[in-house]
RNA sequence: GGGUCGGUAGCUCAAUCGGUAGAGCAGUGGCCUUUUAAGCCAUUGGUUCCGGGUUCGAGUCCCGGCCGGCCUACCA
C-alpha cells in the first residue's frame, strides 16, 4: 500500500474488467488480506436517508451530523472528490466524499467501491450548489461487498421474467415496483386496524384440510406422512371461519394465503390472499356498508385518496355511496331484450352467438345466463358497482331471497372490471344447506363437508360474510395492470 | 391446453435481401474538488436460449425443444 504509486500491481493488473465478478472477486480478496473483510463490518445508523433529509429546513445552509447506511446506486468520481447515492428502506441520498477530508488512503480504498456495495456514512449535512441535499462525509465504511453488477442505471431492469424471478433486483432499481410493494403492506396494514377498530377477532385456520371446500376450485393436494393420509391446500377459508361463528367468536376475519390449483393469467396467480370477514347478527346489506367504509378506510390511510387512476388512465371515483345493480337488470340491458330469462336454451346460444360470445352448449341455463355477465357485463363494471339479486344456483351458502325463489341474498362488488368482493347473508339452516351441498357435490368434483354440516347443526347465528381477493385489490389501488405486479414472488414455472 | 410475439455483452437495445455481430450504460486505465443519466480520452467484453437441418456462408431461413410476454381456455 505504497501512497508513490499511483496502481499498485495486484491481481488487479490481470484482469481488463471484461469479467465484473472476477473483478469485484478481486478487490474483495485486497480488502481481506488488508484485514478489512467487508462481510465482518456493520455500521450504526442514527438516521434513514428519509429522516435525515428532513433534518436539514429549506433556509438552512448546514445542518447536524448524521450516520446512515445502504447500497450505492449512483457513483459519480471526479478526481480528488465524488458524489455518491445511496438507497436505504425510506429512500435515497447523496454524499459528498473529498479526498482532503477522508484522508488519501481511505480515498484511495473509497474509490474501489462498486455500485452496489453497501456503505456506511458519517458526516454533517450540507446544500449543494444546486440545492441537494447531502452529507459531507467524514467517515465511511464498506460493510457489504456486491460481487455482481446492478442493472442498467437509466431502463432499469424491464424484462419481465428477470423481474419475477430476481425480484430483488426489480426493487433495488424500479422505484414504482418498490413503492407498489410498500403500498401493498400498508393497505393491508389498514385492513387489520379497520376490523380491529370494529371488534373483529383476527384467527387463522388450517391451510392442510381434508377436505377443502368453500369455493369451487380445483384444490392442490398433498400427503401427510405421520398420519398417512391425504390433504388438499385450502381454496377459501369460509367454513372454517364459519366454524368459530358456531364457536361463539361472533366476529372474526382472516387474512391469509388460498391456493387454487387453476390457469395462470392476468388475473391469477395459484396462490393469492384473501380477506374474509363474519359477522352475526347483520346480513348482506350490512356487509355492504362494512366492505364500502372498508375499501374507503383503506385508499384514504394507505393512499392518501379515494381518487384511483386505472393504468389506462381511466379513472375510478371510490367516494361516496357505491351503486347497486340487480343482476337480472343488468342482464337484460346487455342481450337487449326483456324476455331473456323465459327463453328457451337454443334461443340463449343463439343470442349468445350474435353478441360473440363463445359458449359452451353443455351448460345448464343459468351458467349461460352467467356467461353473458362474466364475458360482456363485469369487465365494464369500472366504477365500484354492488351486483345483487344473483341466482340462486351461483352460491349454495347464500340464503334465498325472501320475496323471489330464484335469487340469493349477496352481492357482488365489482370495481375496476373484476370481480373484487361477493358478500352473502350467510345461510344457517342445516337442512337447506346440505341440499345445496349434494347437488353442487352431484354435478362437480367436490367433496361433502360433513364436520361443517355437523357443526352448522349445533347452531349458527345468523350472520353477513364477506370475501375480498386482496391482490386484485391492490391492482387498482396501485395502477398495476397484473397481478404479478403485486406479488413478491409469483408463480413461475421453476427455472 | 390453444394461438401469437419474443429470447443478441452484466443491463437497455441495434444488426438492410442470408454475407466480418454493434451502440449506450456498467466495467477497466487515465484526466477532473459541488456532480445530477456528470463530462472528456482510451479500452475489455459474445455458446446470438438449446439441439438438429438447408446453404459456399445462418443472429437472420426450416424442424424440434426450453423459458417468457400478450390473447384465449379453465377459473364461485
Amino acid at each position: 500500500m505504497s501512497q508513490e504509486q499511483p496502481s499498485p500491481p495486484s491481481a488487479d493488473s490481470s484482469l481488463d474488467g471484461s469479467d465484473q465478478f472476477a473483478v469485484r472477486q478481486s478487490k474483495l480478496d485486497h480488502l481481506r488480506e488488508s484485514g478489512n473483510d467487508p462481510y465482518r463490518s456493520n455500521w450504526d445508523q442514527s438516521h434513514t436517508s428519509r429522516e435525515a433529509l428532513d433534518l436539514l429546513p429549506e433556509d438552512l445552509e448546514e445542518g447536524p451530523e448524521v450516520s446512515v447506511a445502504g447500497r450505492i446506486v449512483a457513483f459519480r468520481l471526479m478526481g480528488k472528490a465524488s458524489f455518491l447515492k445511496i438507497i436505504d428502506r425510506d429512500g435515497k441520498i447523496q454524499s459528498y466524499v473529498r479526498k482532503d477530508e477522508i484522508g488519501d488512503d481511505e480515498y484511495a480504498a473509497f474509490k474501489k467501491l462498486d455500485l452496489g456495495d453497501f456503505v456506511g456514512i458519517r458526516g454533517p449535512l450540507f446544500r449543494t450548489r444546486t440545492g441537494e441535499i447531502t452529507i459531507r462525509a467524514k467517515e465511511y465504511r464498506l460493510v457489504s461487498k456486491a460481487l455482481r453488477p446492478l442493472p442498467e442505471k437509466w431502463h432499469g431492469l424491464t424484462d419481465n421474467e428477470q423481474i419475477y424471478r430476481q425480484r430483488y433486483l426489480d426493487l433495488i432499481v424500479n422505484d414504482d415496483s418498490r413503492e407498489r410493494f410498500r403500498a401493498r403492506s400498508r393497505v393491508i396494514r389498514e385492513i387489520r386496524e379497520f376490523f380491529w377498530s370494529r371488534d373483529f377477532l383476527e384467527v387463522e385456520t388450517p391451510m392442510l384440510q381434508a377436505v377443502s371446500g368453500g369455493a369451487a376450485a380445483r384444490p392442490f393436494e398433498t400427503h401427510f406422512n405421520a398420519l398417512d393420509c391425504d390433504f388438499s391446500l385450502r381454496i377459501a377459508l369460509e367454513l372454517h371461519l364459519k366454524r368459530l361463528l358456531v364457536g361463539g367468536f361472533d366476529r372474526v376475519f382472516e387474512v391469509g394465503r388460498v391456493f387454487r390449483n387453476e390457469g395462470l393469467s392476468r388475473r391469477h396467480n395459484p396462490e393469492f390472499t384473501m380477506l374474509e370477514a363474519y359477522q352475526a347478527y347483520t346480513d348482506f346489506r350490512g356487509m355492504m356498508e362494512l366492505t364500502q367504509s372498508l375499501i374507503q378506510q383503506v385508499a384514504e390511510r394507505a393512499l392518501g385518496t379515494l381518487q384511483m387512476e386505472r393504468e389506462d388512465g381511466e379513472a375510478i371515483d371510490l367516494s361516496g355511496t357505491w351503486k347497486e345493480a340487480k343482476y337480472k337488470d343488468l342482464i337484460l340491458g346487455a342481450v337487449g331484450r326483456d324476455d331473456w330469462f323465459d327463453l328457451p336454451k337454443s334461443a340463449k346460444l343463439e343470442k349468445t352467438k350474435e353478441l360473440g360470445i363463445e359458449v359452451d352448449p353443455e351448460l345448464e341455463d343459468f351458467e349461460i345466463t352467467n356467461d353473458v355477465f362474466e364475458k360482456i357485463i363485469e369487465h365494464t363494471l369500472i366504477q365500484p358497482t354492488f351486483v345483487t339479486h344473483i341466482p340462486r344456483e351461483l352460491c349454495p351458502l347464500a340464503k334465498i331471497t325472501e320475496d323471489d325463489e330464484s335469487t340469493i341474498d349477496v352481492f357482488e362488488l365489482c370495481i375496476n372490471g373484476q370481480e373484487i368482493a361477493p358478500a352473502y347473508s350467510e345461510q344457517n339452516d342445516p337442512f337447506v344447506q346440505r341440499e345445496a351441498f349434494m347437488k353442487q357435490v352431484g354435478e362437480e368434483t367436490q367433496e361433502l363437508d360433513d364436520d361443517f354440516l355437523l357443526a352448522l347443526e349445533h347452531g349458527m347465528p345468523p350472520a353477513g360474510g364477506m370475501g375480498l381477493g386482496i391482490d386484485r385489490l391492490v391492482i387498482f389501488l396501485t395502477k398495476a395492470s397484473n397481478i404479478r405486479d403485486t406479488i413478491l414472488f409469483p408463480t413461475l414455472r421453476p427455472a
